[in-house]
DNA sequence: TGCGGCGGCGCC
DNA sequence: AAAGGGCGCCGCCGCA
């Protein structure tokens, strides 16, 4: 397929990392320095300089209008300096939005790192890195930190543009070892550009005031901090200090040594995390006064989300909105989505509600005292996130989707039973405490047992998840519920094992099409190695690149596994070879579950983007649209029948997503 | 001074 | 044999 690779070089007085691409592009002092272009065909190349007053290159105008895709390395940055100034500015012939293609997008569907040089690093690819790269951009892209001034040195100009051609033949290499996005997934990224642009907007009044709040609480924490440890810890962020001077001052109580020690990677540590707070804060009688106190102020303090507030105003435009929160595939084992910039993907989900936010707002506005101040305004993140005016929010969130998908997934007559549960409406937490003999007033351990033990977790998991509900049992009676869970659920522990070895039987035998459950494994010789693909209902595939038989010892003896290259984990620099992570189970299922989920989102988002619906943020299971006052009552009604009608490929699959109107974004 | 590692936070 | 994993951001800390 003919294409155009492409890739910009800028300048600007606004800070990329803080305000996003898109702020970036739009911003007044942001100016292109040049534009290096290559056609996949013919192998001709462009370098444009228009600030030299050179006109755009007639040839490679031809040559755009031939291609089929315009690709760049994240090219929605590509997209947004085209739009914003190449084309508006400088005369560069304007695109259509279905041309651009992103290589970095291409590289996640292939579970390789995003960024250019990683990705290459990851894929082997042998070449010598151009050392003149930063430099050249400090000097070149951004103005002189003492006078302020722009370099305009037209030699390092020069520079900057064979430099910038490295990067077009790189990008170029890597498109040629990786496998395309398929239309589906160019379309779903082309959508998520869409969802970027819109944005999200932000209550900015609601924001300042947060951070002039969160300063001056951290202030007075520091203060606090200081007097209590005579010097040693001046803020609540200083954790590791923070963590050896408690085990300094509570050398005598041996407890509290142990609370605090946890394993890792095979390695015992110290920490000093919430959950270890909590529990020492269990046995505050046996602490001397002030380490009770040195923790309260650590645990006041520690709401790092406020820094999100501040997040919000740097990257928020002249209109109030964030742009270019989300990533396509960012999750490479998964294709779910990911959210960069203003993470919008973990924002606490306690939040106040629109009275009660309107409430602490008119109070910080007068200056008022609140209580608990970072636990409020943390709480305060969520509702941050406001409709224009005259619009309002319309939201729906699957119900328990990752319990119903599993089960649907293995294709195991067995598992009917727990998908009729969820078909007919009843609790499936009661359900699961009855068929392990428990009764209705156990419903938070079914719970608990729903939520962690699908994906082969046991005991370790069952105790963290606990946690998080405030369930704490006794590590026997825990050993009991995995057995009588297993026992009760053998259509899930029968799927774990035969992923297992579906998984190594497809390495066997290259090619072949090795069916589990609704999905299927086969391995692709001489992509990235060997990339063992898993295919889910919809055909989205899930790669595991470089992927290997390995043969491990076990205690009765040994047996195969599949092992692959871990994208997320960079490798140090020491390091010749990336990461590697072993398939078992489990893994495989969760892959599959979430993926599959991810693939019902991507789903409903093409059917509303058919329809025009104003989606401006998801969340895993979770659609929110932007839409007119007048509008919210048929949007609504059209989001739950997307998100209620399965797609061809979903059969059975029981989906329940109820929407809601909000004036602020809750939970 | 800049950068990467690491501990910590929070969500699905 | 057993195994919770998928993300991204903030801030400190040590190193170059």
């Amino acid at each position: 397929m003919r294409y155009i690779g492409i890739d910009f070089e800028t300048r600007s007085r606004v800070d990329i990392k803080k305000a996003g691409a898109y702020r970036y592009a739009s911003d007044l002092s942001t100016d292109v320095l040049c534009l290096h272009a290559m056609d996949s065909e013919t192998g001709e190349e462009w370098t444009w300089y228009p600030r030299s007053g050179e006109v755009f290159p007639g040839t490679l105008a031809e040559s755009l209008a031939e291609a089929v895709l315009i690709v760049a390395s994240n090219a929605e940055f590509d997209k947004a300096i085209w739009e914003f100034i190449a084309a508006p500015v400088y005369g560069a012939p304007s695109l259509k939005h279905e041309i651009w293609y992103c290589s970095q997008a291409q590289c996640r569907v292939n579970a390789l790192p995003s960024a250019l040089e990683k990705a290459a690093r990851a894929l082997g690819i042998k070449r010598r890195k151009d050392p003149r790269g930063n430099a050249l951009i400090k000097v070149l892209s951004i103005p002189d930190p003492k006078t302020g001034e722009f370099n305009e040195d037209p030699k390092l100009m020069v520079e900057m543009g064979e430099y910038c051609a490295q990067d077009v033949r790189l990008m170029m290499q890597v498109m040629k070892l990786t496998r395309w996005m398929s239309a589906t997934e160019h379309r779903d990224w082309l959508i998520t550009c869409d969802i970027n642009e819109r944005g999200a907007r932000i209550d900015t009044d609601l924001a300042r005031l947060c951070v002039a709040y969160a300063a001056q609480e951290r202030d007075e924490i520091a203060k606090g901090l200081t007097i209590l440890t005579k010097g040693v810890i001046t803020k609540h962020t200083q954790s590791v200090r923070g963590r050896d001077w408690v085990l300094e001052q509570c050398k005598h109580v041996p407890a509290v040594r142990s609370i605090m020690t946890v394993v890792k990677n095979n390695e015992e540590k110290r920490s000093f995390d919430k959950e270890i707070r909590a529990r020492l804060l269990d046995m505050e009688d046996d602490l001397p006064n002030h380490v009770v106190d040195f923790i309260d102020f650590m645990d006041d303090g520690n709401k790092s989300s406020v820094a999100k507030f501040q997040r919000m105003l740097d990257m928020a435009e002249i209109d109030d909105r964030v742009r270019g929160a989300f990533v396509f595939a960012g999750a490479g084992q998964t294709q779910r989505f990911a959210s960069r910039g203003l993470q919008l993907h973990n924002m606490r989900r306690d939040c106040w509600n629109v009275e009660q936010t309107e409430e602490l707002k008119a109070r910080m506005g007068r200056n008022h005292a609140i209580n608990a101040v970072m636990d409020t305004l943390s709480q305060l993140l969520r509702p941050a996130i406001i409709p224009a005016p005259g619009k309002k929010f319309v939201v729906s969130d699957w119900s328990a989707i990752e319990g119903r998908v599993l089960p649907w997934l293995t294709g195991d007559p067995r598992a009917e039973v727990v998908l009729d549960i969820y078909r007919s409406g009843q609790d499936i937490y009661l359900h699961t405490a009855a068929t392990m003999g428990l009764t209705d007033s156990d419903r938070q351990i079914g719970k608990v047992t729903t939520l962690a033990l699908g994906y082969q977790g046991a005991v370790g998991a069952f105790t963290v998840m606990g946690k998080n509900y405030g369930l704490y049992l006794p590590e026997k009676q825990v050993v009991d519920i995995v057995q009588k869970w297993r026992r009760a659920n053998p259509w899930a522990v029968d799927y774990w094992r035969n992923c297992e070895r579906a998984a190594v039987r497809a390495m066997k035998y290259p090619g072949e099409y090795v069916q589990i459950g609704r999905c299927q494994f086969v391995a692709v010789e001489g992509l990235i190695g060997t990339t063992l693909c898993g295919i889910l209902p919809d055909n989205t595939v899930i790669q595991y690149p470089d992927a290997r038989l390995d043969y491990v010892q076990t205690p009765h003896g040994g047996k195969t596994v599949v092992s692959y290259m871990k994208a997320s984990l960079t490798p140090k620099a020491d390091e010749k070879e990336w990461p590697r992570h072993t398939l078992y189970g489990g893994l495989i299922a969760e892959n599959f579950t979430q993926g599959t989920a991810g693939a019902l989102l991507k789903h409903s988002l093409r059917e509303l983007d058919d329809r025009r619906a104003p989606v401006v943020l998801h969340v895993h299971d979770e659609i929110i649209m932007e839409v007119p006052e007048r509008q919210t009552k048929s949007r609504a009604e059209l989001l739950q029948k997307v998100m209620e009608t399965l797609p061809e490929w979903a059969d059975g699959l029981p989906l329940k997503a109820v929407p809601k109107i909000m004036t602020r974004y809750g939970k």
